[in-house]
DNA sequence: CTAGGATCCTGTCAGC
DNA sequence: TGCTGACAGGATCCTA
């Protein structure tokens, strides 16, 4: 679920509330969630908070880093003087915590941190500050849409022509960042049908696909991800990128606002895919 | 090597 | 009401 604005989010409101602070305590409460010896970060202080594709790490001050993957449904929630919650959207965040999705709760001087995580797919590990770089996800990550080149992007695209562009810009060895909802509104704004095949999509068009990977995902940024945040003053009300901007992710049935034909809802490399039929024409062959 | 599908897990919703 | 299958904002593993 959290895609990389989302997680972007997390990292700019936790670093102002934990940086600085101190694990008092860990508590896991699912040994799946959580990876390493807990005993590892008993007592160090964070000092800085970094983010790699969708990947979260919090380095502390004993020479080990947290790795926080949310995966689907991982949600952090902040509880200190301000709340402050990202990852999934669901109504839970204005739930008493801990709740049913608890996996592991950090106890800090200041406040304390969940790590909430509806299906278990996402994960917090330990591992050596130094090791961070090697760790086969963070390795194998591919450059975000700010640093990527389109002529790296088109080459890319070329070593898996057969696959639809829609599964080759999820594969974050490509582009990193990009998840459901993005790679949906990115194809979207590009006019590109999400079942091309990679070795059709132009120059042009690899450059277009980047261009607007970052301007939606910038936009969610600027709108706190498509999520929620800080709801002690908004009352549980949703981070707003789905609402306000998002242009086809789950309009199905609701008017494209480029053409104004019916958004249709269909389904591409195993994922849910929302297309103008109109803007986004099948030209394969 | 690529491509596609199954898989991890819990919860919700539509349809009967 | 209860059951069933489909699906879900991710990534990896397995097979062909």
């Amino acid at each position: 679920m959290p895609e990389l604005p989302e997680v972007e989010t997390i990292k700019r409101g936790l670093s102002s509330f934990i940086v600085k602070d101190k694990i008092k305590k860990t508590t896991i409460l699912c040994e799946k969630s959580f990876q390493g010896e807990s005993g590892e970060i008993a007592g160090a202080l964070i000092i800085n908070i970094r983010r790699f594709g969708k990947a979260l790490i919090i380095d502390l001050d004993n020479k080990n880093s947290l790795m926080i993957h949310l995966r689907m449904t991982g949600q952090l929630i902040y509880d200190g003087k301000e709340r402050y919650a990202a990852g999934h959207p669901s109504e839970n965040f204005v739930d008493k915590l801990p709740n049913k999705q608890t996996r592991v709760i950090f106890e800090f001087q200041n406040g304390t941190l969940y790590f909430n995580d509806q299906r278990k797919f996402g994960f917090i590990k330990v591992l050596e500050t130094k090791e961070v770089e090697n760790d086969p996800f963070i390795k194998k990550l591919a450059k975000e849409p700010w640093q990527i080149e389109p002529e790296e992007l088109y080459e890319k695209l070329q070593k898996h022509q057969n696959s639809p562009i829609k599964a080759v810009i999820l594969d974050q060895t490509v582009i990193a960042g990009l998840g459901n909802i993005y790679a949906d509104e990115t194809l979207f704004m590009s006019q590109i049908h999400p079942k091309t095949k990679a070795g059709k999509i132009t120059k042009q068009q690899a450059k277009e696909i980047i261009k607007n990977a970052k301007k939606v995902m910038e936009k969610s940024i600027e709108s706190g991800g498509s999520t929620l945040k800080d709801y002690k003053k908004a009352d549980g009300e949703r981070g707003d990128y789905l609402d306000k901007f998002a242009q086809v992710f789950n309009r199905q049935g609701q008017k494209c606002p480029r053409c104004g034909k019916i958004i249709e809802k269909i389904r591409v490399a195993g994922r849910g895919t929302h297309i103008c039929p109109n803007c986004q024409k099948e030209i394969n062959d």
